[in-house]
DNA sequence: AGAGGTCCAACGTCCTACGTCCTATGTCCT
DNA sequence: AGGACATAGGACGTAGGACGTTGGACCTCT
């Protein structure tokens, strides 16, 4: 029973209250919230609750709060979710669990099975932006950083004719939870042969073959898991 | 660069700076951090700064604080990220957007991709216990509340054969956000004949027919789909 | 009309005091 | 001796006030 402990649901806690607040009076993200001093007297309780309250709804990226201007209805992203992912992974990985593993093969379990169904599915516009992705990818194989943000566009782009834009953020949130993972832990990699991978993916997915394509993802993995495997002995 | 507005990597702010003494202490979840007090000397900023940086990160779960006892290291369970999408979905249907059914689709989509890789990988002891939550469900199919627990249950058994650990704790995270979603949402609805669509996944996977339970898994999801969309219109 | 500076509402930090809760310790009873 | 109960202390929770800092808005001057 640590609903109210912890999120504090509509009941009497603040952060409820704010949040309340918020479904009530239906405002979007962006929308302005009352001040700190009227949230004050509204809610009858002190500015330090108040500001506690905000701080923790703006760790979940419910609520945005903007030095001398105001405090505002959040975007609600997944970023504070990939944030607190990452420092987990960090952490369990330093306490000899094998986090870092888990959180690759979480990708993998879930993307190889996406890509089966995105099989056919593409449109041809996107096909040739990952055409181009892998060409980019081939060309300049020695930039860690740009080839990070290549890598990234890939992934988002391939399962973007699945048509969920929440399931692309969340997709996006583990690609980048682990990216920052990778980077806490393990020394920036050469980019190396990761290119022919790419192209492979996006062959089997051309062709129709969702077997391939599942098979090609995995292909993928390994290399990442090889890779990831060989530098974090070295934590 | 909204790193240091948000989480506040290890730069200068409170929340990193205590994120950090975790790492370098090599803290694990439930041990004891310095009191409030001791943060206030240690870091050098006032208490009230200290609060709201705890307040923040008890929001994530990275720590968890006790009244009256002291504040520990948190689980980092996926709870609080499950009650930020709760919110967010709950709020996006209310703006007209179609969040509820992305929510679904969502879970649609990732476990469909699963259920193909975890046929003719599950334990015997799995298949029993998901044969008997099938016959639970069969009995009582009357109860909404028990009928949660016995589906959550079984959507959580049947994809531990992957041995994942975050993977379960991931998809039990959507199962939970569409959970609440609906209580908050819709109406209680009548189990009906739920459980013969979660006997055709396990027959499926008992045969070994990934295909087949790839297609029971969406008819599953179709049965949940037609229902939501029946009684979210009177959201 | 545009560039610049000023004003001030609103958030950020700090300090102090007091209330509340939980645990641990010790006592008393059985 | 062992357990239930009362107590004391530490630690978090809340409150109120004061001052610093920021950034958008407005006004002025050119």
């Amino acid at each position: 029973m640590n609903r109210a402990a912890d999120g504090a649901g509509p009941s009497g806690g603040i952060q409820g209250r704010i949040k309340r607040l918020i479904i009530d009076e239906n405002l979007e993200p962006g929308a302005p919230l009352p001040t700190e001093v009227e949230l004050v007297q509204r809610l009858g309780v002190s500015r330090n609750s108040v500001r506690e309250a905000l701080k923790a709804l703006q760790a979940v990226g419910i609520v945005e709060v903007r030095h001398g201007f105001g405090t505002f209805v959040g975007s609600m992203s997944l970023e504070p979710f990939v944030e607190a992912l990452t420092f987990r992974t960090v952490l369990g990985q330093r306490q000899g669990r094998q986090s870092l593993l888990e959180l690759l093969e979480l990708r993998e379990a879930v993307e190889a099975g996406l890509v089966r169904r995105v099989v056919g599915r593409i449109p041809e516009d996107d096909l040739t932006r990952l055409r181009h992705l892998v060409g980019v990818m081939r060309q300049d194989a020695e930039s860690p950083e740009g080839h990070a943000r290549t890598d990234r566009e890939f992934h988002v782009t391939l399962y973007q004719a699945l048509d969920n834009p929440l399931l692309s953020e969340v997709l996006d949130a583990f690609w980048d939870a682990l990216h920052q993972v990778s980077g806490d832990l393990a020394q920036p990699h050469r980019p190396s042969e990761t290119w022919r991978e790419h192209q492979e993916i996006l062959k089997a997915v051309r062709a129709g073959d969702a077997s391939r394509a599942e098979d090609a993802v995995r292909r993928h993995f390994d290399d990442i898991r090889a890779r990831l495997t060989r530098t974090a002995a070295a934590g």
